[in-house]
DNA sequence: TTGAAAGCGCTAACAA
DNA sequence: TTGTTAGCGCTTTCAA
């Protein structure tokens, strides 16, 4: 590794014959120099390729320009969908146009939890952005604690209104509006035994798509919910157990594309022809597999991305957790709304 | 934000009745400290919660802990996928073993290169692992330019010797291997007439299969040979081309899984039945389609959770690009083994 | 509008 | 083995 030494303000100020305060000013964009100066303040950046110290920087500053994306519990089968890597692409764009750094943390297990806690109370960052998909995680509790602004991503599960206080800033789609709509969908194609497969009920979106089932129906058979995932085989699962239990269902709202595809082999595989004896409809719109199950999948269409950008507008602009001064003023949590998408399983 | 000072080697030497330097090392690990007055500092620090402060110690080490993580380009299509995110998790584990930070880059066009490149050659990291795509993507020689140790995931796609020197370090699985024994076992199914579905062209891991395919067969038949993307699409496309060309294949060995995918669709849909009359192979094992497809597909898995550790391993050990005094002895690229992972595809 | 100077919290000589 | 001290590169009063 070559250490050759860059550049310092130093260096700068001596170039362009001022001084190091006077080159701070410009590089960091303070109105109150000459334009003569500054234009050869930039100048002599430019021709030394000068880039700032960020630790010197930070050091003075207690700024750090740099956020944390904490992503709990990334079991292979939940992280290695798309999900997380939309919302980073989104999270990145937004962070990127602020010149803001992206530390990434993954965790799988308490340890992790522990050092999580200890980086994030530790300063290192100006805001965190947390993933936890599960309702009894700590890391959520944790991270409040270590008293950093945050925005989570997905609706946490523990009461939003606390002591009079604004719940815990968030970003989620409208799971409940989303399900909703697809059960309605499928009452408007004359369904009228609607099933529904679950996903994972230790997660709000699972909770939440099983309110909007059961919103959308007068009354709410029983017999007719199954308790899946969110993976294939979950669906699988719920398809057969739900066929063995109420043979005259008509069709079935999954709460995720993945159940979905499981319920549609299990569909194929019992002689039911999708969507003339079984509508079958899904929730995200995962591509990858909606659009190659057979058949194409009709199903609920979230904006991954945007709730990613969305969520990193929302720790920049402040309004992350722990607020200074003035108290926020918005409902902590914003719902993207979803649409349906129309393919051929209804 | 409430700023409540957090506490300094100052504090903590205050605590313990030693000097600053005392406290310094023992937080360090340095051995010459008598025990009495270390074990002295570790209960100020564990009382007080004292953390280091990075960037004053970056400052003065002009060492940052943190390594960049580089993805260059992520098309929706190709981002969205597993791969990225099992990659990840490997780095994530080896980097937080090592108490390092994972700098997430992301990005998308040209403008996004040359912020990257600024960044990476601004020190702010000690090293890089960069996925690049694409044969022509300039990316890598701006990194290699910033003097910033780097491996890269997946071969480059430029000549590895070069003026005498090792090439630039990189992990990779043996797709060339991977392919030709997916090949082998077609034919040792005793097909005959076996097709391959490339995938983009553009990327070495397409190129390598198609010469994995080419090793295996003794003279190949052009015409047994499509173009695809890597996309289910583009393994519809060229699925159909080749029927149009060869319909009497037997088999096809398809790039990557979701390639088969898409050549399984239309097989099923111009009534080949697979495998009886046509066996079909992919490449990558990505559970989420290889087990869902209809047949579920035969396909040669790649360990990318390992590849993702190894690469974090070997910038950790030093093996990244910019060496310093000892050259290189070892090969510059590592090579991962695959395997055959047999379903009912074939 | 500009410059001089005082640190931010830490490590690393060097002395003791 | 421990302490003293001099910065690392930057921002930010405060004076000029």
């Amino acid at each position: 590794m070559t250490e050759e030494p860059r550049p310092t303000l130093e260096a700068v100020a001596a170039r362009a014959g001022v001084s190091r305060a006077t080159v701070s000013r410009v590089v960091n964009g303070d109105p109150g120099v000459r334009e003569v100066l500054a234009e050869k303040v930039r100048r002599a950046v430019d021709e030394l390729g000068y880039v700032p110290n960020r630790a010197a920087r930070s050091l003075v500053t207690r700024r750090h320009d740099a956020v944390a994306v904490v992503i709990a519990e990334p079991e292979t089968r939940v992280f290695a969908d798309p999900f997380f890597a939309l919302q980073l692409r989104g999270i990145s764009k937004e962070l990127t146009a602020h010149d803001i750094q992206l530390v990434l943390l993954l965790t799988e297990g308490r340890d992790d939890h522990e050092r999580v806690g200890r980086y994030l109370a530790g300063g290192h960052v100006d805001g965190a952005l947390v993933f936890s998909l599960h309702l009894d995680d700590p890391l959520p509790g944790i991270i409040r604690r270590a008293g950093l602004p945050t925005v989570f991503g997905g609706r946490p599960g523990w009461p939003q209104i606390e002591e009079g206080g604004p719940g815990a800033p968030y970003v989620d789609c409208d799971n409940r509006g989303g399900a909703r709509e697809a059960v309605r969908h499928l009452m408007g194609l004359g369904r009228s035994r609607i099933a529904h497969i679950t996903g994972a009920l230790d997660q709000t979106s699972a909770v939440d798509r099983l309110d909007g089932y059961r919103d959308a129906l007068a009354d709410v058979d029983q017999g007719l919910i199954a308790e899946g995932d969110f993976t294939p085989a979950g669906g699988e699962r719920a398809m057969r157990e739900l066929l063995d239990r109420a043979p005259d269902l008509d069709a079935v709202f999954a709460a995720s594309d993945l159940t979905a595809s499981g319920a549609l082999r299990v569909l194929r595989e019992r002689g039911r022809r999708v969507p003339d004896d079984v509508a079958v409809v899904g929730f995200d719109d995962m591509l990858a597999v909606a659009e190659q199950t057979e058949p194409p999948l009709t199903t609920v269409r979230q904006d991954i991305e945007e709730m990613g950008r969305l969520m990193a507008g929302m720790l920049l602009r402040g309004r992350g957790g722990a607020e200074r001064g003035t108290e926020p003023v918005e409902p902590a949590g914003v719902v993207l709304p979803t649409s349906l998408v129309r393919r051929d399983s209804a």
